[in-house]
DNA sequence: GTACAGATTGAG
DNA sequence: TCAATCTGTACT
């Protein structure tokens, strides 16, 4: 997307995803495969952070299936409930907000029915500022000024964090299905599932 | 209590 | 290639 577009994006009245967006029919047997399908349509899906007047918002270009307790990668594997996860357990639409290494904030949307735990996390985002500052789990939530006080975050209805359509269609074929990066330690199973999904040709995908 | 790995990043 | 730096987990 070229800057100009953004300057038509800010027009443009995006319509709030709501909880049926996170929240789906539970017709697919295989575990994950709801949140796959999450994952594919929030790629062209607008992030939009309220602070005060001014919003800050960029278009999502790369996101990362979690789908516990099976997946080995999934910080609900095992079934496990820890203060920091147990958001992961709520209804979809909720936000799973936590650090990693000591440093860096990372944003997950959770996506399963209440106790069952999957969520997506969102990678890379293109923003009206160009280049690379949101490309990347860590650097998306610094541009966004993400941090604790949004985990457990209700994006259906919270008036600082938001998703939107915006009304662009994505073409499945532009989608490109990868492994997921940084989870070598689940094993070659986990660790090779194709549950990495990202926007052919952009540019602020985090890695190539 | 200690040890250690981790859904990352930016500098060298 | 490596260090920064905090949280959860698996031990003693």
């Amino acid at each position: 997307m070229k800057r100009e577009d953004f300057k038509n994006t800010k027009t443009i009245k995006g319509k709030r995803l709501s909880r049926s967006f996170f929240v789906r029919p539970d017709k697919d047997k295989t575990y994950g495969e709801r949140s796959v399908k999450i994952a594919e349509s929030l790629i062209g899906k607008f992030v939009v952070r309220r602070i005060g007047r001014k919003k800050i918002f960029g278009r999502i270009v790369e996101v990362e299936v979690y789908a516990g307790p099976k997946d080995r990668a999934a910080h609900s594997f095992g079934g496990k409930v820890t203060p920091r996860n147990k958001v992961m357990y709520q209804r979809g639409g909720h936000a799973y907000v936590y650090l990693v290494y000591g440093m860096h904030w990372q944003m997950n949307l959770v996506t399963g029915n209440e106790g069952e735990p999957q969520c997506v996390l969102l990678r890379a985002l293109e923003v009206p500022e160009g280049g690379r500052i949101a490309s990347g789990p860590g650097k998306l939530c610094r541009y966004l000024r993400l941090n604790k006080s949004f985990h457990g975050e209700d994006v259906t209805s919270s008036r600082r964090l938001w998703l939107e359509d915006r009304g662009e269609k994505i073409d499945l074929k532009d989608i490109v299905r990868a492994k997921r990066i940084g989870i070598d330690y689940a094993g070659p199973y986990w660790s090779s599932r194709r549950w990495r999904f990202y926007l052919k040709d952009s540019p602020a995908v985090s890695r190539r």
